[in-house]
DNA sequence: CTAATAGTGTCTATTAGACAGTATGTT
DNA sequence: AACATACTGTCTAATAGACACTATTAG
């Protein structure tokens, strides 16, 4: 390989045809919160957090599962049009919420040839789109489980298969947030269970300084359920007071209400836009 | 389409060529703080965030200022190393701190050709390096003021040129931390402006809740200093018993002294790292 | 002595956590 | 009436903000 004492010595030699370029894929996390049946009339459904993922039908992984993903058309899209093109075909949604997670580069994680990935995070009510998922696709309930050595395993559940990835968190320098993961059993294909990891752990952080839980919501829900969903997906129980303080700012009361529980009825709110300032 | 009895078999047959490619690059925002000389011997120096920019010496863009970056060899490295082969040159330094910020994929951000870039954060104690840098390149002061309608304005400061950099933050769905950014004059190459701010608003963050600081600060440091680059990074001023008690667990005291300064000397700490559970 | 920062004690205000209680629908 | 959740009041613990004070060096 030739060295290059500099930038700008590299550029000048630069030629589009002469150097090695590569292909780019865009992958979704699609991310939702699903209602549990339960055998009780009177209870709330329970809530699980749920991926959709895809079954791949040719080489490379045949047969594995693996996130929707697409590559990109360099000469017409960006990265993100190229995902929502992909979500479009998947789901048959537009107007979802996307958001970048990481950009995805090992060397050999496509065995083809290089292939760099730029993942997305998107959250959707799956309630409100069940019947429009491509027939390949499926949705996985999630339960995450971190053991106390840094390793993370994930059950992802489609009431027919049951999936067990497990990762190893090692921390990075000077940051308590930094870690790199490193799949102990590449369950799905690709290096998407690493990426299935980092986007939980980004949801569940940003959950807390931001409204993005509400891309995940109904135009009108309770505040029940609205915790439920927070607890799910941060996976510990809240308590009623302290959670109606912290959301109070940004949901308003509508006047309608959800009837016909077996229980006292709630109020049902709506998201409140903040004001910007 | 034919179908392969393995995934052997099928790689056989792949044809490379048969996506559309594209370029990429690694562009990196090394940010330091760097001392204020200070006309009073007894006062302590003020500190400034400071960016690393070279100039362009060729077309696209010839002249202006950009961060320094480079093309992707897909054959050989990936972005993290690529963003590091690149810091060597301008830097000549190895073991810097470095972190994945957003990839940039505007069809039209390269005239040349698309070009996909992945930008990263850099961190050094500028002062522990000064005399390595490549002479194309040099360090900016930085100045930010927010407006209250969503403009920001960045100046910034080589002793010999400003630069003014003004960017238009609107704000996008359901998020309280997401938007879309648009440089309102286009002061660096490329949507090099874009990449500024977005890496000068994750260090802010980031310094709440990691120890990402540390990155910057030399070996032993007061905590006065600390102090400072906080203050700097979080543009606000901190109260000493309020910092003190933050960061009492991410330290430790050593028995050096800091003396000579035209007032008390102070003890010099150095960074404790944490207990990881 | 003085200027300037180093470093600490303590009060107050705000926020988070905990628990117990009341309210109100369905069956 | 009983169940299950909806919703609220209030006490306590923990944390953040504010201010005032003492300490210590170079010049």
């Amino acid at each position: 390989m030739k060295t290059y004492k500099s930038e700008e010595e590299f550029l000048k030699d630069y030629d589009v045809t002469m150097f090695d370029q590569l292909s780019m894929t865009a992958d979704i996390l699609l991310i939702s919160v699903s209602d549990q049946e339960q055998n009780n009339y009177r209870k709330n459904s329970k809530k699980m957090m749920s991926i959709l993922l895809v079954k791949r039908d040719d080489y490379p992984y045949k047969d594995k599962w693996c996130l929707p993903g697409g590559f990109l058309n360099p000469k017409k899209e960006t990265l993100e049009e190229c995902a929502r093109r992909v979500l479009k075909t998947e789901t048959n949604l537009s107007n979802i919420y996307l958001e970048q997670l990481y950009t995805y580069d090992g060397l050999n994680r496509d065995p083809r040839t290089r292939v760099v990935s730029t993942s997305y995070i998107a959250l959707v009510d799956k309630n409100s789109l069940t019947d429009m998922i491509n027939p390949k696709a499926c949705w996985f309930d999630i339960t995450l489980i971190e053991e106390k050595d840094n390793i993370v395993n994930i059950t992802l559940d489609n009431n027919i298969e049951l999936l067990h990835l497990s990762i190893k968190k090692t921390l990075r320098e000077k940051t308590t947030d930094r870690y790199s993961f490193k799949s102990l059993n590449n369950v799905l294909a690709f290096d998407h269970d690493l990426i299935v990891l980092a986007g939980l752990e980004r949801l569940k952080n940003k959950v807390n300084y931001t409204d993005i839980v509400f891309n995940m919501m109904p135009e009108y829900f309770t505040l029940g359920q609205l915790q439920q969903v927070y607890e799910v997906i941060l996976n510990k129980k809240l308590l009623d007071p302290a959670f109606r303080r912290i959301i109070k700012d940004k949901v308003v009361k509508t006047n309608k209400m959800k009837t016909g529980e077996g229980h006292r009825p709630s109020v049902l709110f709506k998201y409140k836009e903040p004001n910007n300032n």
